[in-house]
DNA sequence: CTAGGGTTAG
């Protein structure tokens, strides 16, 4: 009997090789159409369901976000093995599609493949930053039920997840951190960045000098640690006794002295530092952004482009929240103007930084054709919209809006809940409000929280229904915060409530001992009530215990620069004219049945 | 593993 033994390489081991090689090459360029030419070579060649062909395309398509185009290429496998699965839940990963990366895990598990060394840590990375607890603990015993703790990177990266996941999680990380055998540089970095974002400052810093080799992220972390506890003291010392430093070190040092306030520093040492990457430059023009100083933060922003960096998504989302929070809407046209300018099309998060920025400085109508343009809206950007027609008083817009997003098909979130309640109190619909509260949890599926409450109580303090609000405090599941009794007393305020003013007032000081402003509260009430001995009393205490009260500021923006201005503030070189102007309205506001608001 | 990142009641 005659057996057919080849003399040369058949054809298609070559031609799969050649498509192997134009794989690995498309895998670093990233280019769709040079993919999808090798994909159709491919299957001509009918290698689509080859076990090494499969992962290269899938991880190909995942660099290009062709996450369909993936998931098609791992279907065409009949069998698939750990290494595909791997692939595809790494691409998951890669893409932010954590709860995908997770269905994949699980099939996986169905068709009784097993997982390897190389499945947890991919799954892990889903986890990373997400805070999924249970996730986390679960994923911790199957690895311990198939002992794969022999390679360092898992314990490395179940130490990052734990130490994300807010305090049981840091406890968890710790005790990991203590059984470990052996550990590398990036455990005790993990370790420590857990720390530090725990807050636990000073257990951090005794890590960071226990331990055997530092490298500049370990460094750099505990800068960190300082910089965001506002110590930029010892975070300047540290920063200058360090071996070396690189983008990341100078950037900790500039976002902590912008956070400090100390903008002269911030900008001395973004002057100074070598290599400006994005990431400081959209550190200093926050900085500058959020302490209202538009013009350097508009010649900065120039500068950038012109230094030819260009804004990432990070980049304009962060600018933009620092416009919102100080209401610097030049800024923000300007940054809008920008993206126009050099982008055809943003992505949703950026949008919705839009429309945040625009509500919040009161230009609700641009704001509006943003939110109007949008082709791929999300429940946050129905909630910034909402949020600015209930902030502005447009009550009756904001639930025109909350009707047309459950129209179109959007859930409702908690946020989504809160401005619906805010809508109602800022337009004095005080029963519609209450039905939207009691009916939240049945027709929407949210069990009201703590904001909920503050909204009703504020809408219920408003329309004068004291009585009511203070039964709803009491009987809230959770321990009243400071801003529920604050709410409470703003009302009391309103209605001229003394007597429940002053209970509130006391659970307030018990809160919040060191704010001035409650201080001053007390101190208003008891005046109006004619109790001048309690008056003199509280002023002691607050000089006891050296307290003082900042006098509140308002300011307005008018040709890119931002005015500040406090109570009798005669700083301003027209400030004569400016109280003129000031009484005129007062007197022309009296003549149409205005009444000023005051206790004394 | 370290620097900037959207919506939340006064």
């Amino acid at each position: 009997m005659q057996t057919f033994t080849p003399t040369r390489t058949p054809t298609w081991v070559s031609g799969r090789r050649l498509l192997e090689e134009k794989l690995s090459d498309l895998h670093k360029c990233a280019n769709l159409d040079q993919i999808k030419q090798v994909h159709a070579q491919i299957l001509k060649a009918d290698l689509h369901r080859d076990l090494f062909v499969a992962p290269k395309l899938i991880a190909a398509f995942s660099l290009c976000r062709q996450m369909v185009l993936a998931i098609n290429a791992f279907n065409q496998v009949q069998e698939p093995n750990v290494h595909l699965y791997n692939t595809l839940i790494r691409a998951h990963v890669q893409n932010s599609q954590s709860s995908q990366a997770f269905a994949t895990f699980f099939e996986m598990q169905c068709s009784g493949v097993y997982p390897d060394n190389f499945t947890y840590p991919f799954l892990l990375k889903a986890c990373s930053g997400q805070s999924y607890l249970r996730v986390i603990q679960m994923i911790h015993t199957h690895i311990e039920k198939f002992g794969f703790c022999s390679d360092i990177f898992v314990p490395n990266s179940l130490i990052d997840c734990y130490s994300k996941c807010g305090p049981v999680g840091v406890n968890a990380a710790r005790k990991l951190f203590k059984v470990m055998g052996e550990k590398d540089i990036v455990s005790w970095n993990s370790m420590i960045g857990g720390l530090v974002r725990a807050g636990e400052l000073g257990e951090a810093r005794g890590l960071f000098d226990e331990m055997p080799k530092r490298d500049t992220v370990s460094w750099n972390t505990i800068l960190d640690g300082y910089a965001k506890a506002g110590e930029m003291n010892r975070a300047f010392e540290l920063f200058e006794k360090m071996p070396e430093r690189n983008v990341v070190s100078w950037s900790t040092m500039i976002s902590g002295y912008c956070k400090d306030g100390d903008l002269d520093m911030a900008r001395m040492l973004f002057d100074k530092m070598p290599v400006k990457t994005l990431v400081p430059w959209t550190i200093i023009i926050s900085g500058y952004a959020e302490k209202g100083l538009a013009n350097e933060a508009i010649s900065l922003y120039n500068k950038m482009e012109e230094a030819g960096l260009k804004p990432d998504d990070g980049a304009l989302i962060s600018i933009l929240a620092a416009c919102a929070e100080s209401g610097l809407l030049g800024l923000g046209q300007k940054v809008h103007a920008s993206i126009k300018r050099t982008k055809y099309k943003c992505s949703a998060p950026v949008s919705n930084a839009l429309v945040d920025m625009y509500a919040k400085c009161g230009s609700l109508d641009e704001a509006y054709i943003v939110f109007n343009g949008m082709t791929k809206r999300e429940v946050v950007s129905w909630n910034a919209m909402l949020q600015g027609f209930a902030m502005h008083g447009h009550g009756e817009k904001a639930l025109q809006l909350f009707s047309r997003m459950k129209h179109e098909g959007f859930e409702p979130d908690k946020v989504t809940l809160v401005g619906v309640l805010c809508a109602c109190t800022h337009a004095g619909f005080v029963e519609e409000g209450v039905q939207y509260f009691y009916t939240m949890e049945s027709k929407y599926k949210i069990v009201p929280e703590v904001e909920h409450y503050g909204c009703m109580i504020d809408l219920l303090g408003r329309g004068g229904r004291l009585k009511e609000a203070f039964r709803l405090v009491r009987s809230m599941p959770m321990e009243p915060n400071a801003i529920i009794w604050g709410t409470l007393l703003g009302a009391c305020r309103m209605h001229n409530d003394v007597d429940l003013a002053r209970q509130v007032v006391d659970r307030l000081i018990q809160l919040e001992p060191s704010d001035p402003g409650n201080f001053s509260m007390l101190s208003n009430i008891y005046a109006a009530a004619g109790d001048w001995d309690s008056v003199s009393n509280v002023r002691l205490r607050m000089r006891n215990t050296g307290i003082q009260k900042p006098s509140g500021a308002s300011s307005i923006e008018v040709d890119d620069e931002l005015h500040e201005f406090t109570v009798f503030d005669r700083s301003h070189p027209k400030s004569e004219k400016i109280y003129q102007m000031i009484d005129r309205l007062v007197q022309d506001l009296k003549q149409v049945g205005y009444v000023p608001k005051a206790y004394q």
